[in-house]
DNA sequence: AATGATTCGAACATTGTGTCCGAATCGTTT
DNA sequence: AAACGATTCGGACACAATGTTCGAATCATT
């Protein structure tokens, strides 16, 4: 008997995308939820904590979606197959998917809850982006590679802000270009 | 009969500050700060709007405190007088006051009102980062500026946060210098 | 058709928000 | 020193939001 719980489930998610596009996260109550989603009360505690759980469901969901055909790549991390070259398209792949929901994405992002997300984000992109790094450190060899990397994860992000939130015009290739002219010009 | 008024507001800015050195922002209640602060519910209203507006009056204090010395060199902004040298020292004194309010800047950065803070530091950081970008746009020339801006101030936001948050034993010298390395490499 | 998990809906206690107002306080002025 | 007046106090209030509870109703499954 678990269609009603996906059921319900999917209705709450679903519900809260939609108020996150037309207003401030901050602003939206767990009533607002319960009365978008049609969802009893009591179901939406029986599901979900509180509001930030429910975005957490979203982002996960989000997340899955745009890394799941990452972990081939990470698979291919010991050494043998993986060339610069699938770096290159699963940069381009992130953009991929964050066009798809750009506007769900870009609306999290300018809101007061981009922290949360931000946070998921740079924690699901780490492995990538350290991959990167160890195959030609982008900086000079005094920044620690900590630094490094969190710099070249900042810059990940940063990009992928720009192009949801300002609604670039550049294709995700565009974009991964940017991302790389950042990073090899000392290789 | 300035007096009161001003003695009010310190007690609430500070009641806050202490709190958010205490626990997350978001679990902060206007009913906490009034009771940290000692003053009476209706007087906190007759100052402030709401929460976020407290945390507003204190995030300017911080910055006007952190980049008053700055007007001088943006006046000087007329290709006359400033240096490349004198960019150099503005971001090493942005550090020095960084780490003077390492534990408060440091909990603002890792709560849920990062938002609110880093926008005002972009705000505030653009400029110097726009005049460092017009001396050797850091990046290839395929990089638009207004993206090329973007990363450099991210990377400025990034190593504030890195050196505040992660109590980062590096002095404010060693942390400009890591700055310094993201973007002179192909000048 | 019976079962049992899930949902509904309504009520409830609790906490937080923002406003109001008369009384008390305290710095300033004369 | 006394009166003034701005500010604060403190308590009350209406309202909104949170999170819990529980019996009745629903509905997929057996």
């Amino acid at each position: 008997m678990n269609q009603k719980q996906e059921r319900s489930l999917l209705a709450i998610n679903q519900a809260l995308e939609r108020l996150i596009k037309k207003q401030d996260y901050s602003s939206i109550s767990v009533s607002d939820i319960i009365a978008e989603s049609g969802v009893a009360r009591s179901t939406f505690y029986s599901h979900c904590k509180n509001k930030d759980d429910v975005l957490i469901g979203i982002v996960d969901r989000i997340f899955h979606h745009v890394f799941s055909h990452h972990l081939d790549v990470e698979a291919g991390h010991d050494f043998s197959s993986s060339p610069a070259f699938s770096y290159d398209k699963i940069v381009i792949h992130t953009f991929c998917h964050f066009q798809e929901d750009r506007e769900l994405i870009g609306a999290i992002f300018s809101s007061s809850a981009s922290h949360l997300f931000t946070e998921a984000l740079k924690e699901k992109a780490a492995p990538l982006m350290e991959a990167i790094y160890n195959m030609s450190p982008p900086f000079s060899k005094e920044v620690p590679k900590e630094v490094g990397l969190s710099l070249l994860l900042g810059a990940f992000v940063d990009l992928l802000r720009a192009f949801t939130v300002n609604k670039r015009d550049e294709t995700p290739e565009e974009m991964a270009s940017y991302f790389f002219a950042i990073r090899f010009p000392r290789q």
